[in-house]
DNA sequence: GATGAATGAGGATTCATTCAT
DNA sequence: AATGAATGAATCCTCATTCAT
């Protein structure tokens, strides 16, 4: 655009400034999926999420009529999009070897840039929640059949009893979320990152390798 | 009962009778290890425990003098035995391929039956927490170093390259700690009860199999 | 319109047709009238006066000031009318048995279509409020002084002591305000509406009866 | 009983002194009951009940559960002898003219001990309540049917057509409660204390008095 | 004139803790 | 050792009110 044009022009900017208040609501979203990432429902209290916002409590309820909304609320901004590339990549028809790899990666990107979201799913696991969202109740049952599914019709039968698939699922799931999970405590501990990009990406294609593994032919084996 | 009779029967149980305090601190104990692996440290209310024990919240403070004392005990006395278990097992000299499984039996074998661990473990973790427990603090990191070594040591180390075992170590502390902590969800979606004895040492078996085929020398697998 | 039209003109409608502002004044009055009168002045939130009204609560205070303020003016545009009514009504000289009939019709008239008013009123009684309304305090005083005297002026004086004509008056205050006041529960009690037209009427005509009977000369009647 | 037997009784006190903590709950009532009775449920907050009984808020939790249940203890406790007394009094067989009379004097001789009660009362009805109180609900309902057949059973009913009775049970409804719930501000209006013995005596005869000429045998009235 | 947003004050309630019994 | 009672601190939430838009 010339600057004659720019002169001319009175058109909205490119990307719509938001509404003050949305923004708003956005901010209380970051500091309260922080919070409960952290210390869970019962341990994130408003008080310090408005603080995180620099807002006194009761601003708070301008934006969601109570803690349990704003809960339900972090969940599903957080999980929505998770489950969104889960779905579409778990429910594709053509699949390969390859293809396995890249569900691995395709999640692991996208929990790479939110890494509070398995820290809130291991809250609601472990206080075996949920009962908060039935959103994510659902999708787990779903995914966990195609999850399933999947390993099936994967070589990986010829490695695992098909007793033992469920429990192969069970075993990438915590691998998956564990590792997300404990970077908190693993800085504390060793001081390094695990969410840092270069982590993430070494995290990515050590599980690619993990699940290659496998599900790979079976080769020769001690027997059990 | 005549005199005689209650001569020879004084004897003292095999089990030696505990004062009556000591058992209420541990019916105490209990209840708050069940409580606190369910919610948390911050979920976990004291009126709750008492509750359990069938006790006045008051009561607890003749045996622990505070919340957090309390909650350092359930883990102090949780954590404890199999923190015994792992260093044992983890210090042994002598080792083959077998002993990988063994170490795996032994301590799923302790963890089964206290399946309350891993889900108090977990919490914390999540929480960032351990501050509450330095001993946690410090066996995580001399368990770990000590994996790391059982690792390198292994025949893994021709299917993984260095940098790689700290992520597979995570992952078998994961797959290991997860199988419990989601066990009560998992019962409630599905119905079936991972903390059975035999659902355990399906587990126990799979877990084997896990490590048995991470660790194996590395076979014709396709290339990255 | 040419300046002689406009004179002639100006001469305000029938219905002179107020400004927007003034309307929604009045329906914030009515729907402020209706909650206090149904929960008191604590007990009418200006959130629900707004809600009923179509409004956001902050809009309340572009047509008063305050809450008290809006309090103040609902007794004040509801009780104004019947206490003018009741002054004409009671300042009349000239009056005979029949009066007495004609003043209870004229107010049971006015308030049957206001029934708001005698629950506003009660509700500050009980509350031995009235320090909202110097207006009413004044007037009862006046008001009661004058029943009083037409208490001593009517035959009544022949049925009942002096010292019982303030008693007297109490109770007709009550039989009267006491209806409408009641009249709610009423309805959900019986499913009977006592303010329907035609029960008001009946009413009207009891009372107008009671008081007959009330100030009517002693009859033969069983000694006390 | 003598010195000596004195010294060897280890009797309990005759008035077996109450535990600390059931008196404390009776001061809240008491506390409670005048509050609500000035202020209403809405209006009686509960810092203003502790602030009377010289406790902090928190403490009353330790003898009521919540606002709710403390304010139906209030309405329970003040109530139910009302009722029982008019209940017994009301559902005697035998009855004469006299015993009208000795009604009113039993129930005003009760209520005028306990003037708040017909306070809370007027606030449960004004606000449409008795939500709170299926209790003081059926009550109602059935003593206004036994009142009703009471007033059809007198000699009322040549003075009253049969579609009146309710309107005269009504009125005599609101001349007894009306009388104590005005009290309050009659006093601020008046500096008469209506609660006074002296009062309550005057109002007693002059009730019965009013009851007594509304049930007479019709006198010779000027029709309507 | 209407309203979204913010907030101080306060209101019911919970919680960990103390203490006298 | 157990507990009823009391409480400071804190929690979630409501309410009247203000202000910029």
């Amino acid at each position: 655009m010339t600057l004659l044009a720019a002169l001319h022009t009175t058109a909205p900017p490119a990307a719509p400034r938001r509404r003050k208040g949305e923004r708003t609501a956005e901010r209380i979203l970051d500091a309260a999926e922080a919070l409960f990432a952290e210390r869970g429902y019962a341990g994130g209290k408003l008080r310090d999420v408005a603080a995180r916002v620099g807002l006194r409590t009761p601003s708070l309820y301008n934006h969601f009529p109570n803690k349990e909304s704003l809960y339900a609320a972090v969940l599903e901004r957080g999980i929505r999009p998770v489950l969104d590339v889960l779905t579409e990549v778990v429910e594709a028809r053509e699949r390969s070897d390859r293809d396995v790899r890249r569900v691995v990666e395709k999640t692991m990107a996208l929990v790479g840039r939110r890494p509070d979201i398995p820290r809130l799913i291991q809250h609601e696991t472990l206080s075996g929640g949920l009962h908060l969202t039935p959103m994510l109740r659902e999708w787990i049952q779903r995914t966990f059949a195609r999850a399933y599914e999947m390993v099936e019709a994967s070589s990986a039968s010829s490695r695992w009893t098909p007793d033992q698939f469920p429990l192969l699922v069970l075993a990438m799931y915590h691998v998956f979320v564990g590792y997300f999970a404990i970077a908190h405590v693993y800085r504390d501990l060793n001081g390094q990152d695990l969410l840092s990009e270069r982590a993430v990406a070494e995290q990515t294609r050590f599980f690619g390798d993990l699940v290659a593994t496998l599900f790979e032919e079976e080769s020769a084996r001690d027997g059990r």
